[in-house]
DNA sequence: CATTATTAGACAGTGGCACTATCTATGTAA
DNA sequence: TTACATAGATAGTGCCACTGTCTAATAATG
């Protein structure tokens, strides 16, 4: 097909699809002429791929591109697959997320990108001034790692690329589940506990 | 203390302040004159719980008033604190949603704006072309509900204000850190499934 | 009192991001 | 032949979260 049905078939604009061409997050197409080239269902699918990532997982342009790039081209070891998008130059020391997680007997691998994220969110959370005691978070840690091991269960294991592919996209693209029935079940347990009224 | 100390005790801008101020963030200072200030601790553990939404957990400028709206004035009912954010004019149909949570027998009050959330995030893995078995989705799901309930559990009864207060920025401050325990989770549950070696 | 520093408030400017529009040379379809 | 489409280059747009500049007024200091 040519780029003006890619665009009908996927709702995305003509000028939209170029612009991901030029950053990369869809391979080029097949060129057939100067100014002319074929795209299949391959390009349809990739496309749409990069919309979710975007549109849902609202991943930036560049991590689109990262994750994208783990995905076409697996890592050949473990770490390097958990290291994706840690950048080396800022990672920080990690005081409180290192207590932290020594508090749960989590054994992690170091170097984490994550382990850099936990930190900024206890740093916030700690100096916002919302005082939630740690065995309440220590919980809900407890809780969050059963979420993951059900997660990765549920990881295929065909092929290595298939494994990649979908615990690195399965990451992105869950979250946003995870954040949307995080809310409703709070919705759902706060009725429980307190009624229609507050207080 | 002068809006200039203020900046020079929490490190951020003066010019940042005003914004704030300017954006109704932050509550003016005890005017002394046509072009003084003052503020107080109040206005700097403010200021931090601002930057803590803005900077870890990500809120835009007009997430953040919505939210500190709610917290400075507790809404009179469970329904109206719920549905915070809740846009009448898009919430759409939300079939997916709908129907996922029938199959978990979660009850739901209506119009709640995470069901949109959940909508799209279902829409967008779907169209992703990401395969995950909906008795996945389900599984985590029930272990998602468990950290809610024990986030719930924590919800403070001393006052109505302070259970809004609490449950409100702890649904904002608290996403972050459970996004990156769940990947410092995943990565624990992959090597323990598999190895140091994909596949 | 004179001088320097600071401030509130108004408003314009900046940099980053994700597009979006325009243009040209070429090519395809009716 | 004539209308339409495309690749690729480049420039422009709209939004967002600041950031900088200016003025009139006030405060602090010697």
């Amino acid at each position: 097909m040519r780029i003006s049905e890619l665009a009908a078939r996927t709702g995305v604009p003509v000028a939209t699809i170029k612009y991901y061409l030029r950053e990369g997050l869809l391979p080029a197409g097949e060129r057939t002429s100067a100014t002319q080239a074929q795209y299949g269902e391959a390009h349809e699918q990739r496309l749409r791929l990069v919309r979710a990532l975007v549109d849902v997982a609202h991943l930036s342009i560049q991590r689109t591109r990262q994750v994208l790039a783990v995905v076409d081209a697996p890592p050949a070891s473990m770490s390097e697959l958990l290291h994706l998008a840690t950048d080396p130059d800022d990672s920080q020391a990690t005081p409180r997320a290192s207590a932290f997680l020594e508090g749960l007997d989590w054994t992690v691998p170091e170097g984490l990108g994550a382990l850099d994220e936990l930190e900024r969110g206890l740093a916030g959370l700690a100096d916002s001034g919302l005082d939630i005691p740690r065995a309440q978070l220590e919980a809900v840690a407890g809780a969050v790692d059963r979420v993951a091991e059900i997660e990765i269960d549920g990881v295929p294991t065909t092929s290595a690329e298939a494994a990649v592919a979908y615990s690195v996209l399965g990451t992105e693209l869950v979250a946003p589940i995870i954040l949307a029935l995080r809310r409703i079940a709070h919705a759902r347990h706060t009725f429980a506990r307190f009624g229609h009224e507050p207080g």
